[in-house]
DNA sequence: TTAAGTTCTGAGACTCATTATCAATAGCAG
DNA sequence: CTGCTATTGATAATGAGTCTCAGAACTTAA
């Protein structure tokens, strides 16, 4: 699931050098498509018996998401998730404001309404966010 | 400007006093239409000789917030912004990431698909964060 | 107006996610 | 293999925001 050979690309191209350590942290990332914190994926690695800090999670995710590996997600809760961006297309989020859960929507017809909105203004898009926070079906 | 009015209200309406301190910061949060954070209305408030603290501050604004007052912008950067809602028709926010200008747009298609996409899944939509990630016109 | 009961406030301690520090370790080029 | 550097881990530091609690300021009843 996780290639190694995308890591070793950005590594190569940071300058950066590769070790078992990012390696395993990019791995355990892939290794599922929930929204995870810094601190769950410490946990789960240290839980399969890998040797890595926080400090190197954090460190290496940042990377992962500067070469656009991952995607950081800030939900307002003081804690970043991160997601994956082995399947490439792109999506926003729908959060569950009571059970937390987190389910992806992607709109074309939105993409290009903002593509439009920023251009008509003399802007470059860089990024976006776009979140719907709702109530879900099991919770209503 | 800031209407002791709305204030008053809202504190009634949570059962909460209305004191001199509360005036002056929706006083502050009203005097402008920039977007700052508790640190700024903070310091702004100590300039002009106003004695809070800065718990007062954030347990102000957290009232402000929860009564529709005031809206709580999270950008991703660890502060929250903060921008009074005396007008009162909604937008969403466009960052500039080189400069840190914040502009404001609307469009209503968006509004409407957001609706769509949320309620055909059976769900509720309480609130939403729309940002668009830019390089202005001043930056490029 | 005063006494008694509440709610508020301010100062500073505290939390918690994230970042910085720095000595020890491990890739990597030659 | 050796030596140069980047990386790592443990832990200290940071910083926005929250909590605590004693004293101040309202409120209400008498």
């Amino acid at each position: 699931m996780a290639s190694p050979n995308q890591l070793k690309k950005a590594l190569k191209k940071e300058g950066l050098r590769y070790t078992q350590q990012r390696q395993s942290i990019w791995n355990e990332m892939c290794a599922t498509d929930e929204h995870r914190d810094a601190e769950e994926i410490y946990l789960s690695l240290r839980n399969e018996g890998m040797s890595v800090s926080r400090a190197t999670v954090y460190r290496t995710i940042d990377v992962l998401v500067k070469n656009n590996l991952v995607r950081k997600l800030e939900l307002g809760d003081g804690r970043a998730r991160y997601e994956h961006k082995m399947d490439l297309e792109h999506h926003d989020h729908l959060i569950c404001v009571q059970c937390g859960k987190i389910e992806e929507f992607m709109d074309e017809t939105i993409e290009e309404i903002q593509e439009k909105i920023v251009n008509d203004l003399g802007f470059k898009l860089i990024r976006h966010i776009h979140q719907l926070f709702v109530i879900c079906n099991n919770c209503r």
